[in-house]
RNA sequence: GGGCGUUUAGUUCAGUUGGUUAGAACGCUAUCUUCACACGGUAGAGGUCACUGGUUCGAGUCCAGUAACGCCCACCA
């Protein structure tokens, strides 16, 4: 391949459109039930339908693309199932909204069909959008498989569900104090209520007792709920209080008579001790009312103002309107006391942005409890694992406390609830086909239940549902259970621990053995990413900037482990660089010629020829390779990109590649050849290892190069494995020997700071000598002669273990020996005792305090023997350094 | 009111079971367009590891407490 197929800096956009499709169209990502190998499985967390692709999704997807792609390498049958999720309330709102302002029509106008058809319209219009964008991103999905929560099939596993539960027991319908949002008009679950602190007011309101001109105080921060009380209440040991026992308050506005109870809940300590009762609009006032067989009394209509029952002065009120209503009425009365300014949370609905309101009202339910339990156990003794581990404890404080799942919501976007009430006798049949006559009565008129299902029961059932349970069949035994679930812990309750629980009860096994729990991105500043901040970065414009593998690099790089990530699309220049640098070792390969026969292995011959530098970079590389996969295996994704970065630029770029120079450019042909097969055998790993983070530029790269011919590709090649002990086990790899190298690139970089030190330019060619301290290192030094002169760019490297400068040259010592440099007028006294002084004041700290360790007899006697013996070399080592730099501070005049 | 997390260089973060001179990236300084790369090279400056006490021969690392910030859960009107 010419020099020309390769521009100077990496251009993501062609790679990207080109291998996206071929990947897709050979079918490299599809799984079949069909095949030997292990399956390993991933159902992706189906984003909302109508969304598009954020920096969550990004970081999500990535982070599932990087497990398929390495376990894909690593010849399992991999299958990564996508798809949507329809998102009851958010779709329906959108949806709603859309209609309210294109053709001033509401959900009621056009009735339940018509309406239905226009969300299908638009989930037609819009819900391709973030399939699209994952594909810009690169994930290796099997797209025939891509579901979605509507569809006939997992419908049927819903309604399957529900028929099983209710038949078991499970699932009930009941009159219960719920969470109502009234901007969607329906119930929703304790977890779709946000806790939020607001500042509010307590208002003290003087209630007149009957029968004289007594008045009791209560202290409520919902003046607006008084005219649906019903009782008073103080606490049965409150002895203030005892006397209005059996009295009965006159509640104002309202005149209705309403009785003081005595309740353990009340607390004597908070407000005056005294609680007004309104058991339709508070849970703790229900309960109460349950208790002492109360009134309940719904003053509210479902949109959040007050109806009939508020009193003709308040009816058709909002319910904010209301409170002012009438705290003015109790003010001009003189019934006010008081007015304090109180913070407290508020619930708010996830979706409709308003203040829930408790609402007393029949629902569904199912119950949790006895599903609960061997979820819990499931994840105590290990069989599931989460990462990192310390969201078991969420995980089993929301399980060990879980509550009854209202699951019947008032939208008509959604799953049907497959139950029937009998028109005669009310009696409820649930069943897959409507029922032709009651089985109680008998009688022919049956009508379906209004609600939908909470969007939550479909996707508890996502990782079988996508194979079509409850239909037996091929793909439902082979890819289930999935292996690991990626998601944010921002829906362990809404999500996770349900799948687990359904995975249990209708599979009858564990649905993924491990959970990874991603971070949550925020902005540079730490600020939650959020459109009215506008600081929500849209990842199409920054592939389009840097490039699908530059943001997917990024994302990983630094995101730090369970902790939260900080974002800018700037750094995502990390990325772009990285894979910049990447191709232009790529480039340089390129121009040194075609790839050798047999380049991916490495036989006697090449061995036998084999240079310390290359010896060094093939054990860094098989290092390399073994930490990587740790990495990966233990789903430390922040580790496997720094050990990437680090091995890529700073050893294999800076060191190896300016080395190999020195060959290349040389005229030993032979040598050439080993270089050029060393270069290929390592440069092919590294791309591989790096394929599942950056997929694209290393497909491109690993055409460019020809390491596959133009049919294949780098996602069918094998996951690198550790090489060493294969290919040599004579002493080749040596850990001092490859140590050594690293030492003598240190003094390399002590030889260029000579330079610096006094100004020579870079590219003047200058003479060195090297003094070395051992005649290992001295070896090591002829042996890769002509890249220790390359590498600092000298006239010539003298390597003479007698050399002895005459008279004052600038010098460093390292630890196998000492640089000079030689250059004639070159010396300046100061400079020199400044350096050396320097490096000799660090000398002295490390040595002081090795010395009194040694020193110290508890040491001596007490830390383990290698330890004691590790100081004592090391204090040997400095020492003799110590006197090299001595000796060269003596000789200067 | 409970629980969890974080605190290391100007900034963002690494630092595995306690044991080399606490690392990296970005930023900064100097220098270099030498034929892979200025999306680059080379060299350099920069940290009493939040605080207090304890365990230990030895603590950024373990324990206890304090402070600041952040998150989650919880029915006191």
């Amino acid at each position: 391949m010419s020099d020309d197929a390769m521009p100077k800096a990496y251009e993501p956009a062609k790679a990207e459109e080109k291998w996206y499709s071929q990947w897709e169209s050979r079918g490299y990502f599809e799984a079949h039930a069909d095949s030997q190998a292990d399956a390993y499985t991933i159902v992706i967390p189906p984003p909302n339908v109508t969304g598009v692709l954020t920096l969550g999704h990004v970081l999500n997807n990535t982070l599932q693309d990087i497990l398929i792609r390495f376990e894909k390498m690593r010849g399992k049958e991999i299958c990564w199932v996508p798809g949507t999720d329809h998102a009851g309330i958010a779709t329906q709102a959108k949806v709603e909204a859309h209609l309210r302002e294109t053709e001033n029509l509401s959900r009621t106008d056009l009735g339940r069909e018509e309406f239905l058809e226009r969300v299908w319209q638009w989930k037609r219009e819009y819900g391709g959008t973030i399939i699209r964008q994952l594909r810009r991103l690169g994930t290796a999905c099997d797209w025939r498989r891509e579901r979605f929560t509507l569809d006939e099939g997992l419908s049927n596993a819903v309604q399957d569900v529900f028929i099983r539960l209710y038949e078991r027991g499970l699932i009930y319908k009941g009159t219960r104090m719920i969470n109502w949002c009234p901007m969607s008009r329906t119930a929703l679950s304790d977890e779709e209520v946000i806790y939020q602190t607001e500042r509010g007011f307590l208002w003290y309101m003087k209630y007149p007792v009957v029968g004289g001109s007594d008045t009791v105080s209560v202290a409520t921060t919902r003046p607006e709920t008084m005219l649906g009380d019903t009782a008073v209440a103080i606490n049965p040991d409150d002895e203030r209080y005892q006397h209005l026992l059996g009295k009965t308050i006159m509640l104002p506005l309202v005149k209705r008579e309403i009785p003081v109870i005595a309740d353990q809940f009340v607390d004597k300590a908070f407000g005056t001790g005294i609680v007004k009762v309104t058991p339709g609009h508070d849970p703790n006032d229900y309960e109460m009312g349950v208790r002492h067989d109360l009134e309940m009394i719904n003053v509210m209509n479902d949109d959040g103002t007050m109806n009939e029952n508020a009193g003709a002065d308040f009816q058709g009120m909002d319910r904010y309107e209301c409170r002012a209503a009438v705290v003015e009425c109790f003010t001009e009365l003189g019934l006010l006391e008081k007015t304090e300014v109180y913070e407290h949370q508020v619930g708010f609905s996830e979706r409709g942005h308003v203040a829930v309101e408790p609402r007393l009202s029949e629902q569904w339910f199912v119950r949790m409890q006895p599903l609960a339990e061997p979820a819990i156990k499931a994840v105590n003794d290990g069989r599931i694992k989460f990462y990192p581990e310390r969201w078991i404890k969420t995980y089993n404080h929301w399980m060990e406390n879980i509550k009854d799942w209202c699951i019947s919501r008032q939208l008509w976007w959604g799953h049907r609830i497959p139950a029937y009430t009998c028109d005669g006798c009310g009696e409820i049949a649930v069943s897959r086909e409507p029922p032709t006559v009651c089985a109680k009565c008998g009688g022919a008129g049956l009508t379906q239940d209004e609600d939908v299902l909470d969007t939550w029961f479909s996707s508890w059932l996502w990782p079988f549902s996508v194979f079509d349970w409850p239909r037996e069949n091929a793909d439902l035994a082979r890819f289930y259970p999935t292996q690991t679930l990626v998601t944010g812990p921002d829906i362990i309750f809404f999500w996770v621990a349900r799948m687990i629980m359904s995975g249990i009860e209708f599979m009858g096994a564990i649905p993924f053995s491990k959970v990874y729990y991603t971070s949550i991105i925020r902005d540079d500043q730490g600020r939650k990413l959020s459109k009215s901040l506008n600081n929500s970065p849209d990842p199409l414009n920054v592939i389009d900037t840097y490039g699908a593998d530059a943001l997917r690099f990024t994302v990983i790089y630094i995101s730090p482990l369970g902790q939260d990530i900080r974002y800018s699309d700037k750094k995502c220049e990390i990325g772009r660089n990285f894979a910049n640098k990447l191709w232009n070792a790529a480039r340089f390969r390129a121009m040194q010629g075609p790839i050798t026969q047999e380049w991916n292995s490495l036989s006697g011959a090449d061995l036998g020829r084999l240079r310390p530098d290359d010896r060094w970079i093939l054990a860094r590389t098989d290092e390399a390779v073994r930490s990587i996969t740790t990495d990966l295996d233990a789903f430390d994704f922040h580790s496997y990109s720094i050990s990437l970065y680090q091995f890529i630029w700073n050893r294999f770029c800076d060191w190896y590649v300016e080395s190999a120079k020195a060959s290349f450019y040389g005229d030993d042909a032979a040598r050439k050849q080993t270089t050029l097969k060393v270069f290929d055998f390592v440069f092919s790993r590294i791309l591989r290892l790096m394929h599942p983070v950056m997929p694209f530029v290393t497909e491109e790269i690993y055409h460019q190069l020809d390491y596959v011919t133009t049919d294949d590709s780098i996602m069918l090649t094998a996951w690198p494995e550790s090489f060493l002990e294969t290919i040599s086990t004579d002493g080749l790899f040596d850990r001092a020997v490859i140590d050594m190298v690293d030492e003598k690139f240190g003094l390399i970089s002590a030889g260029r700071n000579l330079r610096g030190s006094y100004n020579i330019p870079g590219g003047r060619k200058i003479p060195y000598y090297i003094r070395p301290t051992d005649a290992g290192f001295s070896e090591l030094l002829r042996a890769d002669m002509d890249s220790v002169k390359l590498l600092l760019n000298a006239e010539a490297v003298t390597v003479d273990t007698d050399y002895d400068p005459q008279g004052t040259v600038p010098s460093a010592v390292e630890k196998h020996g000492v640089i000079y440099m030689p250059l004639e007028g070159v010396i300046n006294i100061g400079e020199e005792v400044k350096r050396l002084g320097k490096q000799r004041d660090e000398l002295c700290g490390v040595i002081r305090g090795i010395a009194a360790k040694l020193s110290n007899k508890k040491f001596l006697t007490r830390a383990p023997p290698d330890v004691v013996e590790n100081e004592r070399t090391r204090c040997r080592e400095f020492e003799e350094k110590m006197q090299e730099v001595d000796a060269l501070l003596a000789g200067l005049q």
